[in-house]
DNA sequence: TTAAATAAGGATAAAAAGGTCTTTAAATCG
DNA sequence: CGATTTAAAGACCTTTTTATCCTTATTTAA
């Protein structure tokens, strides 16, 4: 569905809602061992949502990473920053030119699943998610 | 969603349906130039949907490929054919143990999505789709 | 029976995704 | 200031996916 580095993404991303919580931020290594992810693969994927303005970094000793806009921020941000946005735009068939007035073979089949997923992605943020995460039921990594 | 291959696949099926519809089969040349792919890499594909079980195929002239249980084939099995069940079955976070038991933080928000996903994918047919190719309203190409 | 047409199969190549390493730039604190 | 800690950046490597090429095995039909 999603690619390794936006899996990853998704994981950082919920992770450092959870850290903010306690007005703390948090550096490449604990978040890398936090998730699980080979940390400097986590790097690159941080330096993304760094540019694409989801999260901000401080360097030096007491430097890491935080969330820029807070915990409202929306998995489909997350999402699209890393993997595009045509998880909820393509035709699933790959046809350039899919639409309603000129729909491929599996076009209904498919549009209804494509904007379901659209919508959990647009309507689920950050802080929807973290909850089960301090509470100690829900885990975030293995 | 679908890796290229799978996309092809898809195809490569729903075409099939269509010329069983006049009772002939259709060489590795005919398809390509139908759904737009690679010659070679279709090649590649229709092999491996030959061997699992989806098509026949029949070699020297007058040979090529047809649907090996008729138009009531089910998406989902050229899907998994192709790209394993990962996409019905995985945790979207990528998250190896993740259940209902064990959920990961995302689960709830995207067990729905998934689950809708595999049920088109296991109750729609080549013969629920290829209607519209014959009549002409839909396409399969750009 | 031979030429032509077709699929099968293996080796290889190219591109993309996933991942690592090393150097540089900031910030902190003694 | 200078040592240390951290993120940024770019080059590089590895694996997987996508795609091609070439040879072999079958089948047909003249």
């Amino acid at each position: 569905m999603f690619s390794k580095a936006c899996e990853y993404a998704l994981k950082m991303m919920i992770y450092l809602a959870s850290v903010e919580e306690e007005g703390k931020r948090a550096g490449l290594k604990e978040i890398a061992k936090a998730i699980d992810s080979p940390e400097a693969f986590t790097a690159k994927i941080l330096q993304q949502l760094v540019r694409a303005q989801l999260l901000e970094s401080l360097r030096g000793p007491t430097g890491g990473f935080q969330l820029r806009r807070g915990k409202e921020i929306r998995l489909i941000e997350v999402v699209t920053s890393i993997d595009g946005d045509g998880i909820v735009k393509d035709c699933v068939l790959g046809l350039e030119k899919c639409s309603e007035e000129h729909p491929c073979p599996a076009h209904d089949e498919f549009i209804d699943v494509r904007d379901h997923l659209a919508k959990v992605l647009s309507s689920t943020s950050l802080a929807d998610i973290k909850g089960g995460i301090i509470e100690g039921n829900r885990f975030l990594k293995i």
